[in-house]
DNA sequence: TATGAATGAGGGTTCATTCAT
DNA sequence: TATGAATGAACCCTCATTCAT
């Protein structure tokens, strides 16, 4: 049995085929979480998922939580990887907005069954102990960095500085936790047309003009 | 076996003993929800919190499934209960738009463990089918009628014609559905600030004042 | 489910029925462990045995770690009032020593397979996390008070003084500890043979006589 | 694969290396049931106190059975090798008792974790069909054989002659064989002085002096 | 000679539910 | 009206072993 739990970036030596088997076994649990939801989607139901049987999946991953939390940290880092680039080639505050939220649904739209199964899992996956498998310290980071770089460009004058870039970021980041899920429901949603109004929404919402008492 | 569902206001006969009883548990169930998460509360685990054992649980409510189903509907009433009067009697879009947020996050606020085990069931909550247990279109109906005054008061001239209602009002709600979630993991938030500050961000979203272009 | 941790003596209230599967659950696991081993002794095997099936033994016990447990106290609360009454009963120490082999080795006789179990869960009864199943401070209190009693009468002068207590009480014990197994491999073996040598072996070795530099 | 019983002394060819392995295995083997118990040493555990993986056990070994039998067999082997000199080296029946009580106990002394691990296996190990993997014959010679050596010397009249030589012989066995599991709880008695008391007890025991009607 | 991969039976346990009382 | 008893499926996981390389 293989991995243990390593630095980031430290690829273990992994076979051709072990790393095959563990992308496919990885695929499965994403279609099968992201098809059934967390709860339903058992080791067998997986297993089943990817035209094997639950002891391959338990002889790559060592336990069902570390599957779970293998597909939850290459996303993220999928996520970082995406995001982090598209931000800094930005010059002004008012087009980091825009572009961090229509980056976010860009990757969303492009990742959509593994966006939807780490949703699942963020909310309902519980290790045996009732330790949360997600670690919201994760989410919390990236609103707080959302946090700080609001914050940062009603320093520099850019952004209206009478409101609270905490709460902005969160309606912000909960503006953007609600599409996979939506997603879901209604695969016809128009993801394009979603962002440009929301990037318009929050760049009205940030802008200077009339103060909230004047309107 | 009783407790079949029936329409709003249609109290069924029952005992005075058994509605005590129905309530008894009821209460437990969102305790028990809201304090492990759906996904670890099992009848029997329910059944500790309210003193009793399964069997008293699934003679009352037939099965667990029809058991969270009236947990969600009897909040959903209550909801509705709650916030129709205030926002009718509201004059303008402004303000009822305020209303809208600040009575929701008033009545989180005051059935704290109630919307919490909501939230769960709504992300979590599946039958054995894989099915929902929440039903969406509850959901759904109150953002096509936020969505509707949204349009409304467009209409009317009050609020700025150049967003789409539906993102709005998806954009509200997402902030507004991320509270009790965050209220859980950190409770001491200020949900009077964040209301008021939330008011203030979209009145300013959503009021005329310079277009998105010419920001 | 039943069978919470009690103190000694408080016979939770129980159902007739319950009490008889019990004890029917009981006799299964101990003629399965007497049989194959602890180690072989599953559940399944146990129901088997029993002619139920896992599900009642873990709903009348609630774990197998529980049920094993309950075996061993059980059997030693036997053995303690069997042992007990017979010893104060004699009015010198060679009679009490002659009794204390006599009657443990009686006890097995009547309590064969039971024994047997507990001597298999206590050498080889671990739960999960590998702690012993088996309490060895009862055995080791068993020993003490042996100990004890040796060292009682070579202060009375009724003992030879120049053996270890101790010593002699754990050659005592190992002579009785290894019956079990031996009439487990050997059912024809006389105890009642056995019993007056090693009694009178045991009396020569503790009696008054040539001293060991003597010989 | 190679490894098939062989009577002792047919030292199959065996490469240098194949050998270190075989004792790099065993020697693992010995210290995880020792450690462990027989129930939890498994071999995925024997294999990483090894080092090694569980195929290469089951290719040097064949089976996990086959494994143990070899175990036991090569301490066996050890045992008679260290204790026939010994003993034939002593020139009366009183000194030969007492050189066996003591040499056991040397001997136990210098291979604790191998005796251990072979009482382990005596009492827990049996193969998947319940039958031991201990073969208990081995055992038994050794008893039969102090039985005759008490017998002679019961013939030459250096014993007693009324005692049963068959239950002298079970209760010096039994005092023995009980060390390692003590040994193991407390790792600090005193076997010198264990071995010395012992060795007097059953002198005594055995001498000639008061009968047992006498005292 | 060695090992990584896979297998399948069996392990203990939790669960929602049914049934008889 | 209530509950204790039982059921059986499903859960995750460990195990010794086999197979191909």
């Amino acid at each position: 049995m293989r991995s243990e739990i390593r630095a980031a970036g430290q690829e273990k030596d992994r076979t051709f085929i072990e790393t095959a088997r563990r992308a496919q076994i990885m695929a499965a649990a994403i279609d099968t979480i992201a098809a059934l939801g967390y709860g339903q989607a058992s080791l067998s139901r997986i297993a089943e998922t990817a035209g094997t049987s639950k002891g391959v999946i338990l002889y790559h991953f060592g336990s069902k939580d570390d599957l779970i939390r293998e597909l939850v940290s290459e996303l993220s880092a999928r996520g970082r990887a995406y995001l982090g680039p598209r931000l800094e080639a930005e010059p002004t505050g008012t087009l980091m907005l825009r572009t961090y939220i229509q980056a976010n649904l860009a990757f969303i739209q492009e990742n959509r069954n593994h966006v939807l199964a780490i949703v699942e899992i963020a909310l309902n996956g519980r290790s045996a102990d009732g330790s949360p498998l997600y670690d919201m310290s994760i989410r919390e980071a990236g609103t707080v960095a959302l946090q700080e770089l609001l914050a940062h460009f009603q320093g520099t004058g850019e952004f209206r500085d009478d409101f609270d870039p905490l709460v902005m970021a969160l309606a912000i980041r909960a503006a953007l936790d609600g599409v996979p899920a939506r997603l879901a429901r209604d695969p016809s949603l128009d993801l394009d047309h979603y962002g440009r109004e929301l990037a318009g929404l929050f760049q009205v919402a940030t802008a200077h003009g009339k103060s909230v008492e004047e309107t």
